[in-house]
DNA sequence: ATTTGTGCAAATCGTTTGCATCTGA
DNA sequence: TCAGATGCAAACGATTTGCACAAAT
């Protein structure tokens, strides 16, 4: 995976990469990375976490989502694709783009163009 | 406005009332507020206006509105709506909710309802 | 007099940055 | 040897909180 990228393989990124890859489509917090890193009893600084996870994302390896939740989730599924939140676990769950069509929108202002469109569906307990 | 809830009408409160109402529709982060509270040589402070930006968003006489911006964006027109993200002006504009139309929406996970859903088109300059 | 509410200095906490160190050529 | 890359302690900045004070009952 790396060789997509310029980054070299140092061994906290290669750690960093298993932990991320390990399961498939994820969300993770940066946080949710140091607890693991932490129960592999391997010691990587929360900032080079946040460092790793950035540079996944500029490089295109991960997707930063913003909700109303304060922290940044780093999302393995790359593809186009929304999101359920659960405010009260603090969780995502994906939504395929297929299951969500957006069958109008507006005109756009002058001299701008899109670059990316958001859906979150905030969820609550019944 | 206030009798609407059950905040009482300290100087502080009424000035920001006057401040963030003053223009219809629009949308501020609390720096911007701060910075028409000093236009006008008051003296409030910024957790002052966070508080009060918060305490009017718990009563409903503002919405709360989170970008891919780092700053929270506060919004006067508190009826159903999205935005567009400028992310090279880091402005908001509204786009009205029926011009935005979700025809399909995926089936829930159990136990859960919907509290809301955002959508938020992110522009960049042509 | 006691409770309830308020404003803000100081603290918090998620995230970023500056720089000492490491690494490969 | 040295330029570029790396990891992390320390800083940063947006937001929240604890508490001294004020207002209401």
């Amino acid at each position: 995976m790396l060789r997509k990228t310029p980054l070299k393989g140092t061994s906290q990124r290669l750690a960093l990469l298993k932990i991320i890859f390990k399961d498939g489509d994820a969300h993770y917090t940066a946080e949710d990375i140091l607890k693991k890193v932490q129960e592999k009893s391997l010691n990587i600084s929360l900032a080079t976490i946040y460092n790793t996870l950035n540079s996944f994302k500029d490089f295109g390896l991960l997707r930063a989502i913003k909700t109303s939740s304060d922290r940044i989730f780093f999302d393995t599924n790359i593809s186009h694709h929304h999101h359920f939140y659960c405010q009260d676990t603090d969780k995502l769950i994906d939504i395929n783009s297929s299951k969500i069509v957006i069958s109008k929108l507006p005109s756009l202002p002058q001299g701008k163009k899109i670059s990316s469109v958001n859906v979150v569906v905030n969820l609550d307990s019944k």
